[in-house]
DNA sequence: CGGTATCCGGGTAGATACTG
DNA sequence: CAGTATCTACCCGGATACCG
């Protein structure tokens, strides 16, 4: 899964830690999926599909199990028929919470002030 | 130029500002440019390529083009021989750093967590 | 319901050469 | 010094089909 960039982070230098972090919420769909599971608390699979309508069944298990591997979200199965599997935050993603908040109000406010 | 994405950002619903400003700083190098930015106040374009060494020059030049042309960072040109230019933080840029800072942090405090 | 597998196009980024 | 120009490789993400 070429996703997984994990073992190949290019940390040559004491800034990585934004790079690394950027890999982690970067791309499309990352950090949109975390802000959901910050705001819902739990998601199933096809709940996201209708919060994030416009992402595809493949990018949305891709990213999920980026997420998970990478200790950011949980994967709950319950085994019943129909399958169920819920998605919710770790420790480590809810940390992540406070920082989208504010590149959120930080978008905001750009809009306003770039087209003054 | 492909690097200029201002004018189809999929904003699509009310969380759309964090996909605006994952836009913007996303991406291998527009963080890393912004913090160097932040932590010198004032950049040649030679001095980028010493801070930032993987980097390629037209790599460089794109990034630095998208982020003028979105009002995050002003290019100052110095009409002498050889040429100077010196890059620097637009009151929009600046605003940014402090999330880049947090995002360091956590990075930091990630890798910390995760290999526990 | 919650996934996999496969194919495919387009854009991102690298390497190299050249220039005012 | 501070860029352009061109050519190329790769991989991200979309579409579609199938499965336990």
């Amino acid at each position: 899964m070429p996703e997984d960039r994990s073992n190949k982070v290019s940390c040559n230098n004491y800034r990585c830690e934004i790079e690394l972090t950027l890999e982690i919420i970067g791309g499309k769909w990352k950090a949109l999926i975390l802000w959901e599971l910050g705001n819902h608390g739990v998601i199933r699979f096809n709940e996201f599909q209708r919060y994030i309508t416009e992402i595809s069944q493949k990018m949305l298990t891709q990213q999920l199990r980026y997420l998970e591997k990478n200790k950011l979200i949980t994967r709950k199965i319950y085994p019943v028929v129909p399958p169920m599997v819920e998605y919710s935050l770790t420790e480590l993603g809810k940390k992540l919470i406070p920082i989208l908040k504010e590149m959120d109000v930080w978008g905001k406010d750009y809009i306003f002030e770039r087209d003054k």
